[in-house]
RNA sequence: GCCGACUUAGCUCAAUUGGUAGAGCAACUGAUUUGUAAUCAGUAGGUUGUGGGUUCAAGUCCUAUAGUCGGCACCA
C-alpha cells in the first residue's frame, strides 16, 4: 500500500492539496472555519467547522470543481513570517486558529500561506503554485471530533488524494476499487465462510465452510502450542460478580461486560478469560520448578463495543481469543518474551503475513505498580524484541494500566492496520487474586503473568487470512480442496467416484461434481468457488487411469496418473510451507 | 456512542415528477448428453428492514427505530 506520507514530494503535493481544497470551502460555505488538515498516508483531509451545515458525498463533486478552478486560476502561493502578536490580530475572529497560535512559543516567528484570497496559517512548505495541484480526487467525508475528543464538537472532515500525474491518479483509484473485490465480508458470503445476521450484532455465524477453515486453525494452534511446552483448559464463560470485582474488570470494565441475574446473583459473560486462568492457577499448588507455567485458551469472549465501531470479522461483540496466559519468575520474563516473539514469528510467516510491532508503554496516570518496575517491564520487552531481531515502534502511554505489552499489527486490505497477536506484562493480577509459587526454600513468592494472542482472535484473524489470500487458500486451508468433475455424468461417474475415494483416503476434502451440467459450466463454478484444484476425468482418463488436474486461476492443465495426482496432493496439503513451483 | 450514506426475491441489481414491484444468477421441473468460466424452455419466489404518519394512491415523501457500511471516538 502507497503511503503518501513518507513520500516527500507527494507529502507536499498533498498538504497543498488540503489548503486548496480549504480555500474551496470557504468560497461554497462561507463563514467556515478551520481547523488542521495533515497529510496522512492516504492522502490528506481537513477538519472544518461549518456551523450547522454538513458536507455530504453528494456535495464533493461541486467543492472539487471548486477546487479545479481555483487551480486553473494559477495563483502563487506565498509564505508570510509574522509575530505571535501579529498572528492573534490576523485570526482574531477564528477561535480554531487562536487555539494553535496559543500553544506555540511566544518568540517564535508564525508562518503563514497565502494563494489569492485565501490565507491559512502554516508550518508548510507548500508547491510553489496552486496549479501544480491538477489531480486530486476528494474520497470521502465524515465527522471527527475537534483535538480528537469526544466531549467536544464535532468537526466536517473530508479526505482526499492528490498526485503529480493523471495515471498516478487513476492507478491508486483503481487499486482502491480493486482492494474491495478482496473484502473479507464480501468473500465471506460468496464462499459461505460466515454471514451476519439482525439478531445479533457483531456476533458472526460461521458457515460450514468457515467451520473448515477454523477447526484447521484451532487444530494447528493446539498442535504447535503442545510442541511449545503448554497446557489446555477451558475456563466458563460465565461467572459471578464477585470474580470480577477481584479483578478488577467490575470497576474498570463494567460498559463493556453483559451481566446478568441468575436466582438474584449478579454474573457476567467474560470480556477476557485472564481471572479464569487465575481461578485455574490458584486450584493448586505450584513450584518454582512449574515455571514458566503456560496455561493455553482458546476461550469465547463476549464485549459490548460501540455499535460504530462495529465491522464484519474485524471488530466483533463475540470473539474466540487464542489466549494463553504465562506464570514465571521476573528473571525469566526476557527469555519468554523472546520465545513468544519467534513463535508469533514463525505462525505468521506460514500465513505469508507481514506486520508491525509496537511496543506501549506506562501510561501518564491511572497506573498501578512502582516506576522502578514499569522501567524494568518496559526494558525487558523491549529488550527481548531487539534479541529477535526485530524493529519496534514506540507508542509512548499507551500501556494498560496493569502493564507494558507488545503489540503485533497487521495490515488489512484496504490499508488500514489492526492489531492480531499482543504480549502483555501484568503486575495487577497476581497482586489481586494473591497467587503464589513455592521457591527453592520453601518459601511462598509471587509470580509474573504474560497475557498473550497469536491470532489476537480467530474471528479477525480469518477475516486477515481471507483478504490476504483473496478468498483462494492455500491447499492446507481451503474449506473445498478439490472437485472432481466427470465429462460425463453417467459414463465417467464410476471413475470419478473411485479417484473421489482415493482422495479422501489421503484426507483430502474433495467432492464430485456430476451434475448433469456442461463442462464449461461446472468449471466456471468452481472457479468461481476459489477451489484449488479441478479434475476432470474423461475417456481417455477413465482408460488409462488417469486425471486431467488445473490449479485455480491456471489456463494450463495436466495430465498426471491418479496415483501422481493423490502424491502430489497430499504433499501439498500436508506441507504448510508449500510454496508453487 | 457521534457525523454521513445505504437497506427492494437466497445473491447482484432495476423501477419517470408518488400511479399495477421487475431482470439476471441461484432454486425447482423438463428437454439436452456435455472436454476446461455460463445449453435451452418453463415454474415458483416479495406486507420493498421494522413501526407510525402524509396522500385518492407510498419502494418513492415525513417520522421513529434496527441493521450494515465509510470515518470519528472507543479498542484491558
Amino acid at each position: 500500500m502507497l503511503k503518501i506520507k513518507e513520500n516527500e514530494r507527494l507529502a507536499l503535493l498533498n498538504h497543498s492539496c488540503a489548503h486548496l481544497l480549504a480555500q474551496a470551502v470557504s468560497h461554497l460555505y462561507p463563514g467556515a472555519k478551520f481547523w488542521v488538515g495533515p497529510v496522512i498516508d492516504e492522502g490528506f483531509y481537513y477538519d472544518m467547522d461549518l456551523g450547522d451545515r454538513v458536507i455530504k458525498e453528494e456535495d464533493l463533486p461541486a467543492i472539487e470543481k471548486e477546487m479545479k478552478k481555483i487551480a486553473k486560476d494559477g495563483k502563487r502561493i506565498i509564505r508570510h513570517e509574522i509575530s505571535k502578536d501579529e498572528a492573534l490580530n490576523m485570526f482574531k475572529d477564528d477561535p480554531y486558529k487562536l487555539d494553535l497560535i496559543n500553544q506555540m512559543g511566544d518568540d517564535v516567528n508564525i508562518s503563514c500561506y497565502t494563494q489569492g484570497d485565501f490565507t491559512d496559517l502554516c508550518r508548510g512548505p507548500h508547491v510553489e503554485s496552486v496549479k501544480e495541484l491538477k489531480y486530486f480526487k476528494l474520497l470521502k467525508v465524515s465527522g471527527a471530533y475537534w483535538k480528537n475528543d469526544a466531549h467536544n464538537k464535532m468537526l466536517q472532515r473530508v479526505y482526499g488524494i492528490c498526485f503529480d500525474t493523471k495515471e498516478e491518479l487513476d492507478e491508486h483509484l483503481y487499486k482502491l476499487e480493486e482492494a474491495k473485490k478482496s473484502d473479507h465480508r464480501k468473500l465471506g458470503k460468496e464462499l459461505g465462510i460466515f454471514t451476519l445476521s439482525e439478531y445479533a450484532p457483531g456476533c458472526p455465524i460461521f458457515l460450514p465452510n468457515g467451520m473448515i477453515l477454523r477447526n484447521i486453525l484451532e487444530n494447528f494452534w493446539y498442535e504447535e502450542h503442545t510442541k511449545e511446552g503448554y497446557q489446555f483448559v477451558k475456563t466458563p464463560i460465565m461467572m459471578s460478580r464477585e470474580l470480577w470485582e477481584t479483578s478488577g474488570h467490575w470497576d474498570h470494565y463494567q460498559n463493556n461486560m453483559y451481566t446478568t441475574l441468575v436466582d438474584d446473583h449478579e454474573y457476567a459473560i467474560k470480556p477476557m478469560n485472564c481471572p479464569g486462568s487465575l481461578v485455574v492457577y490458584k486450584s493448586s499448588l505450584h513450584s518454582y520448578r512449574d515455571l514458566p507455567l503456560r496455561m493455553g485458551e482458546l476461550g469465547l469472549v463476549h464485549r459490548n463495543e460501540a455499535s460504530g465501531a462495529l465491522s464484519g470479522l474485524f471488530r466483533v461483540r463475540s470473539f474466540t481469543q487464542d489466549d494463553a496466559h504465562i506464570f514465571l519468575r521476573e528473571d525469566q520474563t526476557e527469555e519468554e518474551v523472546i520465545r513468544l516473539i519467534n513463535f508469533i514469528d514463525r505462525f505468521y510467516k506460514i500465513f505469508h503475513l507481514d506486520y508491525t510491532i509496537e511496543l506501549s508503554t506506562r501510561p501518564e496516570k491511572d497506573y498501578i505498580g512502582s516506576l522502578e518496575t514499569w522501567d524494568r517491564a518496559e526494558k525487558a520487552l523491549a529488550d527481548a524484541c531487539h534479541h529477535a531481531g526485530k524493529e519496534l515502534k514506540i507508542n509512548p502511554g499507551d500501556g494498560a494500566f496493569y502493564g507494558p505489552k507488545l503489540d503485533f499489527h497487521i495490515f488489512d486490505n484496504l490499508g488500514r492496520e489492526w492489531q492480531c497477536a499482543t504480549i502483555q506484562l501484568d503486575m495487577n493480577l497476581p497482586e489481586r487474586f494473591d497467587i503464589n509459587y513455592i521457591d527453592e526454600n520453601g518459601e511462598k513468592k509471587r509470580p509474573l503473568m504474560l497475557h498473550r494472542v497469536i491470532f489476537g482472535s480467530i474471528e479477525r484473524f480469518m477475516g486477515i487470512l481471507i483478504e490476504r489470500y483473496k478468498g483462494v487458500f492455500p491447499l492446507w486451508l481451503a474449506p473445498e480442496q478439490v472437485v472432481i468433475i466427470p465429462v460425463h455424468h453417467e459414463n465417467h461417474r464410476a471413475y470419478a467416484n473411485e479417484v473421489l475415494a482415493r482422495l479422501k483416503e489421503v484426507g483430502l476434502r474433495a467432492s464430485v461434481d456430476a451434475r448433469n451440467e456442461k463442462l464449461g459450466y461446472r468449471m466456471r463454478e468452481a472457479q468461481t468457488k476459489k477451489i484449488p484444484y479441478v479434475l476432470v476425468l474423461g475417456d481417455s482418463e477413465m482408460q488409462n487411469k488417469s486425471v486431467n488436474i488445473r490449479r485455480h486461476g491456471k489456463k494450463d492443465t495436466e495430465i498426471l496418473s491418479l496415483e501422481e495426482c493423490v502424491k502430489k496432493l497430499h504433499l501439498e496439503d500436508t506441507n504448510k510451507d508449500y510454496v508453487e513451483d
